[in-house]
DNA sequence: CCCCCCCC
């Protein structure tokens, strides 16, 4: 084997039966080590959508299970190391997954490439007693510190007080964890991480008893951790940890984040306690600002309520400040309402509450990013900013580019389609192809003759639509939508008790559509009238009282249009005659990408494809 | 150790 490095015997073995030696020796060695195989693991879908690297690891004896962390996968994916590569492991941190000791490879530098296996390494086997009494790592690198776990007596004693100066006096940067390699299995770490999302103090009473706290979330290249301090902790890190900020933060507490809590990212939560060490850092390369998981807006269909989502939009209109009464606690909090869109062609409403809804100020349309926004029902869908959200006003992203771009090039002259509510609290929002059915049997199968209205989907083209009533005056209120009538020169609505000097208009139309098999008459509401015509309803009322041939073109230019429909078919009784109305739940210009896929999926297939 | 995030 002449020529080739010495690998650290004995290594792999200490590590698989590390639980009882907590060491820091062990832990800041820095083994030189086989790496057998790689294997790609696709994502788990807990995590960042990103592959991971198995990598089986030998010490020449022994070998054993390791993971690469994510940002050495270029190392890899460029060939930097493969199979039989001898490599230091500079840096490595151990979780235990399945009651097994698995290594975190963290960094690793590269001594030689070789396609020769070194030894005939085999399986630990057994949990060896004394393990901690198993010779050293040849290459120890430098200690720092533990401060919960008894070492055994002859690493712990000499190197428990040495914590901070040990970077220092060595002239060497302090050992950098990225966050994803954080767990509450090892304790000498420190994160280099930017503080991001810092809420306010917020204080609580329960029958616990009550206290005060505070929370972050910190990030870098690898992931983020929320970090809460609570009381005297509350003192000592408010003021010192500022947005934005990087820090270096060492001894916080690791535990288990209880997911339906948290919209971070991370199986873990830290607690700053008294003795967690934050330092500000001034060198910031590499530990990015926000990172987002974009949704489009037309996509929120398919996120659950009271999940929370990233999006990023034009806002389109910005409501006035208003105020709401909680019913749980019957506190007034102010509110205002952004409509946000984008190039999904899709509108939706983001919720800001309390100071924000006061301090908010925009001109001009400006492009958001919201992190974090909880997900409603609301009509439809709708979106709500919680504490642990965050808003970022025309951030230079490339998204934010291409919205800004698109929106200033086309979309500002778009309409937008609404998410919208179902009537009944049954299916039929959106549209399936499932449920599609053809309009000759809609009318035949006896669909919505019950009692209760029935759903259905269909592909349909508008051939005409019924243009003396498209519209009726309503409460300009928002989602009062109540007709209001005519008294003087104001308009009253009777539901809100209330008069107006102008009522906002909404559509009503009727129109028959039809498919290949045969035709059929549906009725929808503002949304569809928004949709086909391409403009709000107070606009085309107004263009018809201007000049009623213009307002004629438009509606034949809506004519001839073919879109996908989510209906309510519903039995209905008018002048003593008991008809089928189909009501439209959900209209949607056809993507035609997706339709040609769909069919190009039918053919392929298909038996004609054989 | 919080865990509320509101209303239509």
């Amino acid at each position: 084997m002449a020529g080739l490095p010495q690998l650290t015997r004995g290594i792999c073995a200490r590590l698989a039966n590390s639980e009882n030696e907590d060491s820091e020796e062990l832990f800041n060695s820095q083994p030189t080590l086989q790496l057998l195989s790689f294997k790609k693991v696709p994502p788990t879908g807990g995590g960042n959508n990103v592959d991971r690297y198995r990598v089986i690891v030998s010490d020449g004896e022994h070998f054993l299970q390791s993971m690469l962390a994510t940002q050495l996968n270029h190392l890899v994916e460029e060939d930097a190391i493969g199979k039989g590569a001898v490599a230091v492991i500079e840096k490595f941190t151990c979780n235990i997954v399945q009651g097994k000791r698995l290594l975190i490879i963290l960094a690793l530098r590269v001594l030689v490439k070789t396609t020769e296996k070194m030894g005939s390494p085999g399986p630990v086997q057994g949990r060896p007693e004394g393990g901690a009494s198993t010779p050293a790592a040849e290459t120890p690198g430098p200690s720092t510190s533990t401060n919960i776990t008894p070492a055994p007596p002859a690493a712990a004693a000499a190197q428990a007080p040495r914590q901070q100066t040990q970077a220092n006096r060595n002239g060497r940067a302090a050992a950098i964890y990225p966050i994803e390699s954080l767990s509450p299995y090892q304790n000498h770490w420190t994160i280099k991480a930017r503080a991001m999302n810092k809420s306010d103090i917020r204080t609580w009473v329960n029958q616990r008893g009550e206290g005060k706290l505070f929370s972050v979330t910190l990030m870098d290249d690898s992931g983020e951790i929320r970090a809460t301090a609570f009381n005297a902790a509350v003192d000592l890190f408010y003021d010192k940890i500022q947005e934005g900020k990087v820090y270096l933060i060492s001894k916080a507490k690791v535990n288990l984040a209880k997911k339906k809590f948290s919209n971070v990212n991370n199986e873990y939560e830290l607690t700053f306690e008294r003795n967690t060490e934050v330092e500000e850092c001034l060198d910031v390369t590499d530990v990015p600002t926000v990172k987002f998981n974009f949704v489009p807006i037309s996509g929120l269909q398919d996120v659950s309520k009271d999940a929370t989502c990233d999006i990023i939009g034009v806002v389109k209109e910005v409501g006035e400040l208003s105020t709401i009464t909680s019913k749980a606690t019957s506190k007034v909090i102010p509110k205002r309402e952004l409509t946000v869109v984008d190039r999904s062609n899709y509108a939706v409403r983001v919720t800001l509450w309390g100071k924000q809804a006061e301090q908010f100020e925009a001109t001009d349309q400006p492009v958001i990013a919201f992190k974090g926004v909880k997900v409603g029902d609301f009509q439809g869908r709708s979106l709500s900013m919680m504490s642990s959200s965050s808003m970022h006003m025309n951030p230079d992203i490339p998204e934010a580019h291409a919205l800004r771009g698109w929106f200033d090039a086309a979309g500002s002259d778009q309409t937008f389609q609404a998410h919208t509510s179902t009537f009944t609290g049954g299916g039929g929002i959106t549209f399936d192809r499932a449920e599609v059915r053809n309009l000759n049997e809609v009318k035949t199968a006896e669909f919505g003759m019950s009692d209760k209205p029935e759903y259905f989907c269909a592909q349909a083209t508008i051939m005409h639509i019924k243009n003396d009533t498209i519209s009726y005056p309503a409460c300009p209120s928002q989602g009062c939508n109540k007709k209001v009538v005519e008294l003087g020169d104001s308009w009253r609505c009777e539901k809100c008790d209330k008069s107006y000097p102008k009522p906002q208009h909404r559509y009503m139309v009727s129109m028959a559509v039809s498919d290949y098999s045969g035709q059929a008459w549906f009725s929808g509401f503002n949304d569809v009238g928004e949709t086909i015509f391409g403009m709000p309803a107070d606009e085309l009322v107004d263009i018809r009282e201007r000049d009623d041939s213009q307002f004629n073109q438009v509606v034949e230019r809506a004519i001839g249009t073919t879109y996908n429909f989510a209906c309510r078919a519903k039995q209905d009784s008018y002048n003593e005659a008991t008809r089928v109305r189909y009501a439209i739940n959900r209209i949607m210009p056809l993507n035609y990408r997706e339709e040609t896929k769909y069919l190009a999926n039918i053919l392929t297939h298909s038996d004609w494809a054989r």
